[in-house]
DNA sequence: TAGTATCC
DNA sequence: TCGT
């Protein structure tokens, strides 16, 4: 029998090619963080327990439906005054927690598979994502250096990721992102308008119903 | 980047 | 305008 090998891989584990080209720049890797997905998880309890998640605040004064935190020298912030970067947790007064080995390492792995080399991010929103949360069409654009690429990682509940254009009107590409997949882009599309669609109901084995995602940035 | 109205 |  000639296909047994396949026989047992989980839904989320499909026999596609590991890295998959989005754009100029962008790239899926396929599962890149599946093997390690115990340990990020487990790094990222810690980091709740002194960065707890919270719903941020738009400019425009309206709550953000994905529950957020961060670890790193800074972590991205928003609130009545705008978007930025801050060395301190609001909640806590404190600094946010260490960017954890794990991250570090996935996250300058996956770049240099992607063609980014020397990836050192000192910044990592981490994201929380129930049944039905969304992040609207968007760039990440409060950095100081665009030359760095961004690196996401997805974990628990797939979900939709929409990676659009330079342009807001620009039709958006619809990728399933699975437990593990890692997407990374920078250069041409570094300030791609992109986003997630809507959170399908489900069940993680790992994380129940729930969808984490790590983004990490070098935001100075 | 304040605050609000409105729409895809 | 990383929101509804």
């Amino acid at each position: 029998m000639t296909f047994d090998l396949f026989d047992d891989l989980p839904e989320d584990s499909a026999a596609t090619p590991a890295i998959e080209s989005l754009a100029d720049g962008a790239v899926v890797l396929r599962g890149a963080a599946r093997a390690n997905a115990d340990v990020l998880l487990a790094d990222v309890q810690t980091i709740v327990a002194r960065a707890p998640w919270r719903h941020m605040v738009t400019p425009g004064g309206l709550k953000m439906s994905v529950a957020m935190t961060n670890c790193g020298a800074c972590g991205w912030v928003s609130d009545a005054r705008g978007y930025r970067y801050d060395a301190v947790d609001p909640l806590s007064g404190q600094a946010w927690p260490d960017m954890p080995a794990s991250f570090r390492e996935l996250a300058a792995s996956a770049a240099a598979q992607a063609g980014f080399a020397g990836f050192a991010p000192d910044a990592c929103l981490i994201n929380r994502y129930v049944p039905g949360t969304r992040l609207s069409l968007h760039q990440d654009r409060d950095e100081r250096d665009f030359t760095a690429p961004i690196v996401s990682v997805s974990l628990g509940l797939p979900a939709v990721f929409l990676f659009g254009g330079m342009r807001r009107a620009d039709k958006p590409q619809r990728i399933r992102l699975a437990h593990g997949d890692v997407v990374v882009w920078g250069g041409p599309s570094r300030l791609a308008f992109h986003g997630v669609a809507p959170l399908a109901d489900g069940d993680h084995p790992l994380l129940g119903p729930l969808r984490i995602n790590l983004t990490f940035r070098k935001a100075r």
